[in-house]
DNA sequence: CTTTTATATTCCTTGACAGGTATATGCGTA
DNA sequence: TACGCATATACCTGTCAAGGAATATAAAAG
């Protein structure tokens, strides 16, 4: 488990840490919100302190963990390198379209091929 | 292998995506570059064109691969949630640098704890 | 100090995936 | 047609990580 990529790779814990965005949450609160077996959800969070995405600090029996920006920053610097790819592609922009742009009508140029 | 981030999670496919970034390559000459056996390739290639990462057109006896941009998309919306908690960490922000955006100045708001 | 609550850890099993080797397919060329 | 180059696929095997169940640790409450 040697790359970030390999920690998000895994869909509990991307739920973990989805649900870490609002605010930090305890271990129980964790396990209720995500109906996740509790040993799960500590073995998840052991792996993603390990790889610095987040930290705990201890409330009484609880432990509270909340995000880490540094492994986020990482694997946006590898995306960064395909963003002025995929921004030349117009067309692929279109397909997407949750942004509320477009219609500035140029010319529909296709080039698929 | 449902997710994008499972199929980035594989360092050799990570190193391919790269590597088409500059140009298409047929897949011998990522082989060549990769130093990686033409079976590996192969393989790879297929996981990413199924996942849409990439797209091949044929040249004679090669196949010229390149990307398309649809998946970075994908896993950049998924960072999309977590770029507003890191750019909360200032510290974070001079660490990474490369955005010459933003400075709007809103205060600066520490609310940890 | 016993019990309860909260979390972590251990052990075990299972499945998935990557790599290696061999082989198949497909196209160009003599 | 036969051969060679480029790529794809099939089969086998080892590894590793995720999940389940049980248990350990630790702090609060009674």
């Amino acid at each position: 488990m040697e790359s970030v990529f390999e920690i998000i790779a895994e869909p509990n814990r991307r739920a973990i840490l989805s649900l870490l965005v609002s605010s930090q949450q305890s271990v129980g609160e964790i396990e209720r919100q995500l109906r996740m077996p509790q040993p799960t959800v500590s073995k998840h969070l052991r792996v993603l302190r390990e790889a610095g995405f987040v930290e705990s600090t201890v409330d009484a029996q609880r432990r509270l963990y909340r995000l880490k920006p540094q492994p986020f920053q990482e694997v946006d610097a590898w995306l960064a390198q395909f963003r002025r790819f995929w921004s030349a592609h117009v067309d692929a922009l279109e397909r997407h379209l949750d942004r509320v742009q477009q219609s500035t009508a140029t010319k529909t140029k296709k080039k698929t091929k």
